[in-house]
DNA sequence: AGCACGCCGACT
DNA sequence: GTCGGCGTGCTC
């Protein structure tokens, strides 16, 4: 007995681990264990990425997630194909911190793991095409016909054909069926291949042949041949200009971009003869994708504000992990950042700098750049699949150890973060919510920070309430700068009564007449005006003048969006488009009007009214392309612009002297949020707003025009009180049970046939009811919008007690109740949708 | 999520 | 007779 279990032993720990729990990107909620081939079995590690075929047809890349040697019992495991890295991709540290997302935000890790890879790190797979070896076309008892030998043909030359050369060689654009035939006939074979995505970037480099470089006699000679050929006098000219190969003999080893070389119109033609008559040569190098920039700036002195407030920010994190820093806009929080970051980095750790999309665009990126060079990398949403990779790879790498990015950037493969900063914390874009992992930015930031041992620091002019909260228990630090940076002061606030003008006949095209007089003195004394117009929850429709159609969209219950760049209605919710109809679809009519005001009206009504002020408009549609933004900023910075109208994304990072008027089109519709943080979300977007006016020597006014004047937020927000409205917001938030008090989760149930959405919605709710935590869950409710791609929805907000261990426990139980649930067949193609910690 | 397998209607 | 509709079950 006992030798055997001494055999057994023996072989357990001897038999090598020879099975791996891989991490795949597909929504199921578990990972899936394949065997590690012997071969493989030395070099395997976690957080490698490796290849494995799933399924009968699928070929992915996976993650190594855990290594060991349990066979699974009830199938047998397949192997791992091939291991993609030598050095794993993925630190053992974001495997926890997918985990711990996945389990908080109620996804499966593959759900994480797909938002957190670049996609240039996964593979791609082609079909590719193969002459199969067992045929023979004589002994065929099928038939061929010209175009089918025509591919087989080809298939002599080259071992493998892609679909697209085939439709090259037959010159037609559905190759399929007639591969389908040949594959039917046993002539080719068809296969999958897999490559990696990422591709380095290769640079076609021209230098100087090193034995001319090094000889001044050489060069001597070279320009007495090339005497009487002014083109390649010109180059050779040019070259040495770039990269004078005497004083700097190290420059010519890695040569000069050939582009650059020939991009003063220099030919090509003439390059190739020098090449050929031995002056220069050409080779090819891998280069990076994003430059090298040498730091060109100090960073600034501390005003003595500054410097109390980071004094104050490194007394509180040797006891706390969070800081929050909240100072009012303009009070210099970059340069606090700035010194912070340096005193991090020169401790050997790495930091990461979160940013909203929009803010990421701005000054303050040029402005970091300048400081910290090379060793900083920016993690953009614009950049492109190969780009990303390049960060990636540059932290992993140890190239970056400094990185300014969006949301997504959590996920990079920090080994050693010392320093996480959350900027513009208050901002609600850092929740994603479209596809899962539906995960808050700064929440899932400071986990990762917890996770590396690291600090955080949360910085706003406006924090979000549940920041400030947490400030006022004492789980955060809190410092604060109410002055602003020099001597600028606060602006000057005027409400613009919409009701009263309207009365009196002063309203003109939607503008009061303070706006316009406001608007008109600024542009006399040539400074510039922001007029912001919020456009959430509403945007400019198409409507028929004599019976009220509207144009709606044939999937979703809402109605289309009417964009004016390309005469175009559009649906936000599923992205249909359509033309603009000339008559009403519905009576006939040619009445047909744009209701609503969106930016583009605004714009329209501004120039009739100015028609003097050059006008610029900042939105979505104008700002689509990867330097639409930055233009539109660099015009309005050179004072090209008097007047910008803009949505949200003109509250961020503008800072420009010039700007004395900062109008809100509609201040109303700011009050009409439909949630418990309507309050909290109006005074952060007025205060933001206004935080763009009069920043140097001139005061700034903010005009608000409302038809609610007498609404008491504008008094709060006019007396920036923001201890008071906190204050007052927190007594209604612990009576109505919202947060900071409770946890919320949000479920939507969706299925196309209503009743059966709404069956499957009340189903959830009464088991929910039962179990056994402290909670109150309200609705189900329909839907704000009934219907979004053809799927009826409805919604429960479940608010649970912060205390104990009541969210596990819900979210084991809620995890059992959708799986009993879905295998009702009646239920079987509903879907739910949690959202944990709900916008 | 895909994708294959399987069982019922309108077409060559 | 077949192509193809989408219900349902599975993926190591």
């Amino acid at each position: 007995m006992e030798s055997l279990f001494a055999d057994q032993d023996f072989l357990e720990k001897n038999s090598g681990n020879n099975f791996a729990d891989i991490i795949l990107p597909v929504p199921i909620p578990r990972m899936f264990t394949y065997r590690i081939p012997k071969n493989f079995q030395s070099e395997i590690q976690i957080g490698q990425r490796v290849i494995v075929q799933f399924g009968k047809k699928k070929i992915l890349t996976g993650i190594i997630g855990k290594v060991h040697n349990k066979p699974p019992q009830a199938y047998e495991a397949k192997p791992i194909l091939d291991i993609l890295d030598v050095q794993p991709s993925v630190n053992p540290l974001q495997i926890r911190f997918w985990v711990w997302m996945a389990e908080y935000y109620f996804c499966h890790i593959g759900e994480v793991m797909f938002a957190a890879l670049p996609s240039g790190l996964r593979l791609s797979s082609e079909s590719k095409i193969q002459a199969n070896p067992n045929f023979d076309l004589e002994s065929s008892p099928y038939p061929l016909d010209t175009r089918e030998e025509l591919i087989l043909e080809a298939l002599e030359n080259q071992n493998e054909l892609s679909y697209e050369d085939c439709e090259k060689i037959l010159g037609v654009k559905t190759i399929h069926p007639i591969l389908k035939s040949l594959v039917a006939k046993e002539a080719i074979l068809i296969f999958e291949k897999v490559q990696e995505k990422y591709t380095p970037k290769v640079e076609t480099r021209i230098r100087l042949v090193p034995a001319i470089a090094k000889d001044k006699n050489a060069l001597q000679a070279v320009f007495e041949a090339v005497q009487g050929k002014p083109k390649q006098e010109s180059i050779l000219l040019k070259y040495l200009r770039d990269i004078p190969v005497f004083n700097k003999p190290h420059l010519n080893e890695k040569g000069l971009d050939k582009a650059t070389l020939l991009e003063e119109g220099d030919s090509e033609s003439s390059l190739k003869t020098l090449i050929k008559n031995g002056v220069f040569e050409s080779f090819k190098l891998v280069v990076n994708r994003i430059e090298e920039e040498e730091p060109e700036r100090e960073a600034s002195a501390l005003s003595s504000t500054q410097q109390a407030a980071l004094e104050e920010i490194k007394t509180h994190f040797e006891t706390k992990q969070s800081v929050l820093l909240h100072g009012v806009t303009g009070s210099g929080k970059t340069e606090i950042y700035i010194k912070l970051i340096q005193e991090v980095l020169e401790s050997g750790s790495q930091v990461l700098l979160l940013l909203p999309e929009i803010a990421l665009t701005t000054q303050i990126v040029s402005r970091l750049k300048q400081v910290f060079g090379s060793q900083m990398g920016v993690y953009h949403s614009k950049y492109s699949d190969n780009e990303r990779v390049e960060v990636w790879n540059g932290v992993l790498s140890g190239r970056f150890t400094f990185v300014v990015g969006v949301r997504s950037s959590i996920f990079l493969p920090f080994d050693s973060l010392g320093l996480v900063i959350i900027d513009e914390e208050h901002e609600p874009s850092y929740k994603q919510f479209d596809p899962a992992p539906r995960f808050h930015a700064r929440d899932a930031a400071i986990m990762l920070a917890y996770f590396h041992q690291a600090r955080t620091l949360l910085g706003s002019a406006t924090p979000s309430f549940e920041t400030y909260f947490n400030a006022t228990q004492g789980k955060y630090g809190y410092v604060q700068i109410s002055h602003r940076f020099g001597e600028a002061s606060m602006p000057e606030y005027h409400l613009a009564n919409l009701s009263a003008d309207r009365k009196k006949n002063l309203l003109k095209l939607d503008s009061t007449r303070l706006l316009r007089e406001k608007i008109q003195n600024a542009l006399e004394n040539q400074q510039q005006i922001i007029i912001f117009q919020n456009r959430r929850g509403y945007s400019p429709y198409v409507q028929c003048e004599d019976c009220g159609w509207a144009a709606e969209c044939v999937q979703c219950d809402v109605s289309l969006t009417y964009h004016q760049f390309a005469e175009e209605l559009r649906c936000h919710y599923c992205g249909y488009k359509e033309k603009v109809p000339q008559t009403c679809p519905a009576c006939g009519s040619s009445q047909l009007s744009t209701q609503g005001m969106g930016t583009e009206r605004i714009e329209e009504s501004l120039s009739l009214l100015f028609p003097e002020a050059r006008m610029g408009r900042m939105d979505l549609d104008t700002t689509r392309n990867k330097y639409g933004y930055q233009r539109l900023l660099d015009e309005f910075a050179a004072g090209q612009i008097d007047i910008l109208v803009g949505t949200q994304m003109i509250t961020k990072g503008l800072d420009f002297g010039k700007v004395t008027v900062v109008g809100i089109w509609d201040g109303d519709r700011i009050l009409n949020f439909p949630d418990f943080r309507a309050g909290e979300r109006a005074y952060q977007q007025i205060t933001q707003v206004a935080g763009r006016a009069g920043r140097r020597d001139i005061k700034g006014q903010v005009i608000i025009q409302t038809r609610n004047p007498e609404n008491d937020l504008f008094e709060k927000v006019i007396r920036g009180d923001y201890f008071e409205f906190f204050r007052q917001e927190m007594f209604d938030r612990k009576k109505f049970f919202y947060p900071p008090f409770v946890k919320l989760v949000k479920i939507t149930t969706r299925h196309t046939d209503f009743k059966v959405a709404e069956k499957a919605a009340h189903a959830l709710h009464h088991q929910m009811a039962n179990l056994p935590v402290k909670k109150i869950v309200l609705g189900p409710e329909k839907g704000i919008i009934a219907r979004i791609k053809n799927q009826y929805q409805f919604e429960s907000l479940i608010k649970l007690d912060k205390a104990g261990n009541t969210q596990s426990v819900f979210k084991e139980g809620l995890s059992k109740i959708l799986e009993e649930l879905q295998s009702v067949p009646e239920f079987r193609s509903v879907r739910w949708i949690v959202d944990v910690d709900p916008n």
